[in-house]
DNA sequence: CGCCCTTTTGAAGAAAATCAAGGGCAGTGG
DNA sequence: CCACTGCCCTTGATTTTCTTCAAAAGGGCG
């Protein structure tokens, strides 16, 4: 287990030196595996620690008072969080695992000596930030349709796991259950259901079992007006 | 016209020195005013200012494929926007003047210097831009029901205006028409009548002519199950 | 006074939630 | 090997929420 994915995304957003690269790649890590639907990390931690999935998926999970919960976020392979520790009293929100999920712990203090090195990681770890912000506008702004807003959640997914992926057919594992899905779009489980239904009988999208399948990426980027322009990612 | 604002509201969520303060007020700006609802930065704009707002509210606009629009943030005095400038190639977004409204245009360039000088300054700016993420998560944590989700809305606006103030009933200008109010929550200007007339029917809230009055704080929260700590105010 | 913009109110329709009941499938235990 | 059980997924019927369409009422300003 390495910090390969983690790197990966750094370099897809900025171009990183040799050196900076190994930098990054030598980080002193622990690899931690959290079985699904437990919780990676607690709402109210406050970590010492950068956190990394290397492997699995994660998701930011908000409570409502009423108990029932939202999805905010996923955490793909590479993708990290706890940077908020260098001023926050507290994590704010929990983040539980999806599927089984790997996550490294860098020690704070190692990372930001890494960082400080390096205009080109800073700028990395901003723009980072940046994007994760994008995708919650574009949440908001998408939550008009929900067949769209399903639509849109796959393409999210798709664009992010496969940023330079130039075909147009997809087949991927896709743990998220229906509840799940629902949680992050905002809409029942019933519902995402029906909306599934109607992407299959459109021949846009089927989840049968964990596995997504995209028959015709650019048609279900068409149906739900999705961009990947605003992730940010050179291709 | 001075920076004030900007400062306030940065040592409002870290304690800055006498010397950070004056370095801070002694930016060199350009103050410039837009009218209500005229673009104050336009969408693709790759800005070399940091903006500030000094008076009135601004608004962050997203438009969707069909032409409608969604609201997904406020920029109110104090608040700034153009720091993606710094690694980003463009404005993914509009900001638009709620209300008419001045903003200060500082060269990033100075800037920079200045936050180069401080990490209290730098971990103010970082806990800033968390603050907005986290209240992009509570608008899609919050959109259940409308009537709450104005409700919330008011409650936000009203703590970010009124941070320090104990006291119970507020009576402030708040320059959003109705169908501004609905880009913000997600629901049709005709909805939102209908919501206010709820939240004035029960006492909770009452919006006359651009002026909110709240006669009782606490139950306007508790109904929109407001809780203030997510946006990271020091009282 | 008349015009335009915003708010208000009504009625009908669409979208999604809720309530409820089966169905498939994997894992477990007899 | 088969029945049992639990977890999802699927489907139907009903109700609620919000949208859409439409029209009228108030208010500021030339």
């Amino acid at each position: 287990m390495s910090l390969q994915p983690f790197v990966a995304k750094l370099s897809a957003s900025v171009d990183l030196s040799q050196s900076e690269v190994s930098a990054l790649s030598a980080l002193p890590f622990i690899a931690k595996t959290t079985a699904q639907d437990r919780n990676a990390i607690s709402k109210g931690e406050r970590p010492t620690f950068l956190y990394v999935v290397l492997e699995g998926w994660a998701g930011r999970y908000d409570v409502r008072p009423d108990g029932s919960r939202r999805i905010t976020g996923f955490l793909l392979p590479g993708d990290f969080c706890g940077i908020h520790a260098t001023c926050y009293a507290a994590l704010d929100h929990g983040i539980t695992a999806l599927s089984t999920c790997t996550v490294a712990r860098i020690d704070l203090a190692d990372f930001q000596a890494v960082v400080s090195t390096s205009r080109s990681i800073e700028r990395a770890i901003w723009q980072a930030k940046l994007t994760e912000e994008a995708i919650l506008r574009m949440w908001l702004l998408n939550s008009v349709d929900a067949a769209r807003t399903v639509a849109h959640l796959f393409c999210e997914i798709d664009a992010r796991l496969h940023a330079g992926d130039s075909t147009n057919k997809r087949n991927f594992h896709f743990p998220l259950k229906q509840e799940q899905i629902g949680d992050a779009v905002g809409i029942t489980p019933v519902h995402v259901n029906r909306m599934l239904a109607t992407l299959r009988r459109k021949g846009l999208a089927t989840l049968v079992k964990r596995t997504l399948t995209i028959p015709d990426v650019q048609a279900l980027r068409k149906e739900a007006s999705f961009d990947p322009a605003y992730l940010h990612t050179r291709s």
